[in-house]
DNA sequence: GCGTTTTGTTCGGGCAGGCCGAACGAGTGT
DNA sequence: ACACTCGTTCGGCCTGCCCGAACAAAACGC
């Protein structure tokens, strides 16, 4: 009765379920013993086990009734980012791309045929932030995805655009052929442009980074307001900026 | 039938070969299946269980022939932190106060006894070292951790420092009444030096983030070599400034 | 080139241990 | 004081975790 997901053979259930706690904790913030067992669909007794066990290893922390996600996740995150020569060969770059251009910068990689980033900028004019540090979002909709796209094996971008094109707004590109022909538009001048394809009344410009002409590391965005971001100076002057930047960050990263 | 002696019943054993795997894989970088067989005491089919499945949960990205982290630990990484009020506090008023100093400066909690960073502001005097996001350190080592000793309660004080104090140099206080004394001393002036207590050659300044003059947060600090860190300066003018940053961070937290 | 020794992977069987349901105890609110 | 819900504990069934052995395939040594 208990089909614990998918039915993948040698899978191991418990570690399925204690990873599901973690997730509720973290889309609730806090949860208490009996929420979770109730929304993953478990006993009470079996939540209780897993995060007593969670907690002893220290992954989640007690406070009062209800349970929080411990710090040792952000020791692990911090490891697998490091892990990417593109997070230390941008870090210096990066801000000093986002001073000159007023707006929000970030920094992306691929992972699981999506993209995540790895590090933000936030500028002056403090926008709150929609995207945090380890959002993941779709490739065709966001400027350093496309320049992921654009630059990447095509083995790789078929694998990766076999699905359905999610459509986020009016201008987003679901259409297979139309994005393939923004891609290799792209593909030409060096870098991408977002015109409210994923958020409306938001624009951007990335670009690739590549490390020695051949491998693409992830990409690189400055994003802001369509009532900012217009004329002459986004569509020249920022994506000059940014290409400059990922020129400067792709060597950074070939050498280290 | 439980004759274990342990009081790790109820706790499940899947889960915590799962994070001994995700933490074998985090100190080494990366690793492969027989390797962490080897290193665990367990059989090579479970090792790739575990590794199957968290594959397929997305904790863990094969890369030829080894795994390594996933960047869905960023993003727990990063909940984990922004549960935290200080954090937002402290983002911006951190900036100023490390190029005003012109030392690196740092943001601790305190999570099961020990200290974690979870905010660090290079200098511009670059060598980035040891301590990175989410490292655990002793409180009584460090200027921030003895800083936030001082000012919590007495009876949470006591828990933490039961065991031995840990020596790290030769100028560690590992005797308790020499550390209450000097917590004494902290509380009454309101802010802590740590002079090589740490790591030899290192100078430090830190001083509590209290949130309404009874709960407290955690703590800040600037630290660097004491080469540069010292005379008057040091002495007066930047815990001046350390703990005016402070007193704004409190009161940027408190109201949030 | 052929052994040899790695690697990762698959396959059954056995028994520990994860999961559940029910009962307990501690709060909280009415 | 009652009723509700919380977290926790306790037995017991039986699943599914773990292991060891066997298999595929690539990386050595000579």
């Amino acid at each position: 009765m208990n089909t614990n997901g998918n039915d993948a053979t040698g899978t191991i259930g418990a570690t399925k379920t204690s990873f599901g706690i973690v997730e509720h904790i973290r889309d609730h913030d806090a949860s208490g013993v009996s929420e979770i067992a109730n929304d993953l669909g478990i006993s009470k007794s079996t939540a209780h086990n897993h995060l007593k066990t969670l907690a002893e290893l220290g992954y989640v922390v007690r406070q009062g009734d209800e349970y929080a996600l411990g710090l040792k996740f952000l020791d692990l995150g911090d490891h697998a980012r490091t892990r990417h020569a593109l997070y230390h060969a941008s870090i210096g770059e990066m801000d000093d791309l986002v001073e000159a251009v007023g707006e929000r910068g970030q920094v992306m990689v691929e992972e699981n045929g999506r993209g995540v980033y790895i590090y933000q900028v936030k500028s002056e004019q403090g926008l709150q932030t929609d995207s945090h540090i380890g959002t993941t979002v779709d490739l065709h909709t966001t400027s350093v995805g496309k320049s992921y796209l654009a630059f990447c094996d095509e083995e790789r971008r078929r694998e990766i655009l076999d699905g359905e094109l999610t459509r986020l707004t009016t201008k987003t590109i679901d259409d297979r052929d139309a994005l393939e022909a923004e891609l290799a538009t792209i593909r030409e001048r060096g870098y991408a442009f977002n015109d409210e394809e994923r958020i409306t009344g938001m624009r951007a410009v990335g670009a690739p980074i590549l490390s020695d002409d051949e491998t693409i590391l992830g990409a690189i965005s400055v994003s802001g307001p369509t009532t900012r971001m217009k004329g002459e100076w986004y569509h020249t002057e920022v994506p000059e900026m940014v290409t400059q930047a990922a020129r400067v960050i792709g060597i950074r990263a070939t050498y280290s």
